[in-house]
DNA sequence: CCGACCGCCATACCGGTGGTATGTTCGTGC
DNA sequence: GCACGAACATACCACCGGTATGGCGGTCGG
């Protein structure tokens, strides 16, 4: 029987989270401090430390937060009835849309690697967006449609592209127009790899 | 008249900012302290203040350090007698070669970012590295080597995946075998997006 | 129904760090 | 050789992450 204390207990944690994405979001790891996180969740700093070990481990929930958002929607389409192909294009463009969240865009893909360290980010990475990217490359090749190439360095290549690219998009006046310039590019290049056999 | 008075400031500075680099590389910028710095360059706080007016701005000392130094290395060779296209592959390569200096890859790609903004970072990086690099596919456009591609996005596609590339070849076990993989990926696309009447 | 118990959270406090204000030394120019 | 100011050193403050301790209120066995 779940408790009444259990229902405020996560209730708190929640509030505690969702607050940290948001100050993260809007000012930095080392620009928000922890009373402020409290502050917003209308607790102290003592409920804080009672949920998380420390301020890394509240950002480490924060960013399982936005990565787990992002990821249920790309699983969706990747997982989809459509071919493979056309999977992976609305998968691809999927994720620079998720890229524009502000949320995903600095707390995943620009401050999680400084803050939690690159190994550890690469480690989460794999089961969330990159994961599902590898997965995607791999599926195509497996099904013949792209040349074989090395899977994790291309994943990594493609990754980083679209990450640096959809920064760019976020930042820029109009993104509309940057955005289908950078779909135009990466749908070009991967066009180019697809093996000739597979249709038009 | 250069007095000795300046000889003996530049040379603190200097040691300052190599202080700096050294300490930022092993230790990153959220871990290192201003007092660590200073005591490696044998000097108190307030020399530090004198030449810096604060931590960011030591930081960013220590960016264009290592921005200049390979800045210095990669105009060298995308200024050479050879053709566009081997230019471009040479600088590909002294490119990936750099990026495995740890000093440039967490100061410089890392967590410039993140420390400066990423407006500011971008500003820079516009005078460094991206800079060339964008230059290079420009010459490469305008000889007629490749097909014509939005400039800007197509360069920030580049970085991003070089860079992540890169870091990834940093990390690996066998950095050469990494590497190899990686350049033979992006000559491979690289060669795909190449103008037909380029000879081979 | 009730009282001991314990999870949940608040309060008080500490060490360290970035930043500032002030003092001190020494080379420089008149 | 002396006053001046640049180049530092020293002392101090505010803030923040982290810890220790106290207390309130659900929970549960009797």
């Amino acid at each position: 029987m779940r408790s009444r204390r259990d229902d405020y207990s996560e209730s708190t944690r929640t509030a505690l989270v969702k607050s940290a994405v948001r100050l993260f979001t809007e000012r930095g790891y080392a620009g928000t401090s922890l009373d402020e996180i409290a502050k917003r969740a209308r607790v102290t700093k003592g409920a804080l430390y009672h949920h998380f070990s420390g301020k890394q481990a509240v950002f480490e929930a924060a960013f399982d937060e936005v990565e787990a958002e992002v990821k249920g929607r790309l699983e969706k389409i990747l997982t989809g009835s459509q071919p493979p192909w056309e999977r992976a294009l609305a998968g691809l463009r999927e994720f620079i849309g998720s890229c524009l969240d502000p949320a995903y865009q600095r707390i995943a893909l620009q401050e999680a690697p400084v803050v939690m360290g690159w190994a550890r980010w690469r480690e989460a990475e794999d089961r969330y967006s990159f994961g599902l990217i590898k997965q995607a490359l791999h599926d195509l090749i497996d099904a013949g449609e792209v040349l074989a190439v090395p899977l994790e360095v291309t994943s990594r290549l493609l990754f980083g592209a679209l990450c640096s690219a959809a920064t760019e998009i976020a930042h820029s006046t109009d993104q509309r127009k940057v955005g289908e310039e950078i779909e135009d590019v990466v749908v070009r290049l991967l066009n180019q790899v697809r093996t000739p056999t597979a249709d038009a």
